[in-house]
DNA sequence: CCTTACAGAACGATTGTTCTGCTTGTAAAG
DNA sequence: CTTTACAAGCAGAACAATCGTTCTGTAAGG
């Protein structure tokens, strides 16, 4: 019948009532995170079009029924994948460790390394491509990707000020750096040169620097 | 033996000896250029991943025995609709039709509408991304991409000049701005207002205009 | 004792490529 | 001009390989 499959909701676990990680919980989640990691080095690796089921099996050593009992079909995989991706890729400008909050080229260095650099970024912009089509895929994930803009904006907005004293254009400001560093992944193939591309990430720097303006915080503690 | 399909070298047609064209050179370039049609609307409609020969077969309205025959492998086919798509992207702004040559932010719209608001221009972003991973492919069109990126840039130069005097800065400018609009591609997932989209590409021709200057050029026949 | 975690076979559908056969334009030979 | 020979253009079957999904069976934690 149809009672088979009705758990595994990718985000929420409500399966065992008290919050104690016994071993089956913890064995869990360790092959759903294993799968994700392996879900993103694929992408990486050999982009969303040639990310099979059975290459995210080989590459994250676990057999066919692991994989398919976690994650009941591909959707599933890409939407947590996209879960994990966003939050990783959240989490470190957010505690404002990483932004250096007073050299507005290396934060966008250091954004650009960020989203073209590591094997999450290229990850990201493989699936984020896959959801202009995949109208399925994009149903489940839009949501989380405009709240996951807009939380992002938000962090911006704690960390500069426009002199003007106009929070959008921070926002704006900075939704246009999101964008030039998303569109180096394409640009790449047209300009090899990464000596090119980081003048131009320099050069891109020094035209909204004039716009943004560091925000008064408590010190940082980059110990 | 071997001796088959040694012809169809996609750009050069040798065959017949005198440039007369038969009934035969038509129809097999009006076959070649109806399944190129079908692939870009395919890559646009579908994404590369689910961009298959069957589909493109399906959407041309061709046999599968006449793709084939025109394209012995779907590389070959993908290589083809690159040149075609690199062709056309270029073709409009080097006769300085349509660059208004006054505003640059209308320049800059029209770069927008050209690369995400055209099948051609999704299409070639498409096949951008797949480059990336698919290193076969690559190496038949990085450089196509490398002396188009070139030329486009000469072009510009033709068009605009730095108030320093510096042509290379206006060739990174542009480069900028192609990078800028390709990244609109993949931040439309995040920022589904077309409002705001036009918002920031306004915005980011403010950005870039006070470094760039129209070039004396004779009167704009825009009959 | 029951559910979760996992292993692996089997499924039909679809992938891109190769092959065989038929039609037809074209150019050389008579 | 007619005949003949041959390759180009094309239709479609057949191919092994791989796709994602579904299924049955086993081991073990709660």
């Amino acid at each position: 019948m149809t009672t088979a499959r009705l758990h595994s909701s990718a985000t929420s676990q409500s399966s065992t009532k008290n919050g104690a990680n016994g071993v089956r919980q913890r064995q869990s989640l360790e092959a759903r995170h294993k799968l994700i990691e392996a879900t993103i080095a694929c992408l990486d690796k050999f982009g969303y079009a040639d990310t099979s089921i059975a290459r995210i099996q080989d590459q994250a050593g676990v057999s066919r029924g692991a994989l398919t009992h976690h994650f009941p079909s591909k959707e599933e995989l890409v939407v947590a994948t996209i879960d994990s991706l966003l939050e990783t890729l959240l989490r470190p400008s957010l505690p404002s460790k990483k932004l250096s909050q007073t050299d507005i080229v290396a934060d966008l260095r250091w954004l650009a390394r960020n989203m073209t650099g590591t094997a999450r970024g290229r990850a990201l912009s493989e699936v984020l491509m896959a959801t202009r089509t995949d109208k399925k895929l994009s149903a489940r994930v839009s949501s989380r990707l405009t709240d996951w803009n807009t939380k992002l904006d938000e962090a911006v907005v704690g960390f500069y000020a426009s002199p003007t004293g106009d929070d959008d254009d921070v926002r704006q400001i900075w939704m246009i750096a999101r964008t030039f560093m998303r569109g180096l992944i394409l640009q790449q193939p047209f300009t090899p040169d990464p000596a090119q591309i980081e003048q131009a990430i320099n050069r891109f720097g020094a035209l909204i620097a004039p716009y943004l303006e560091t925000r008064k915080r408590e010190g940082v503690t980059d110990a």
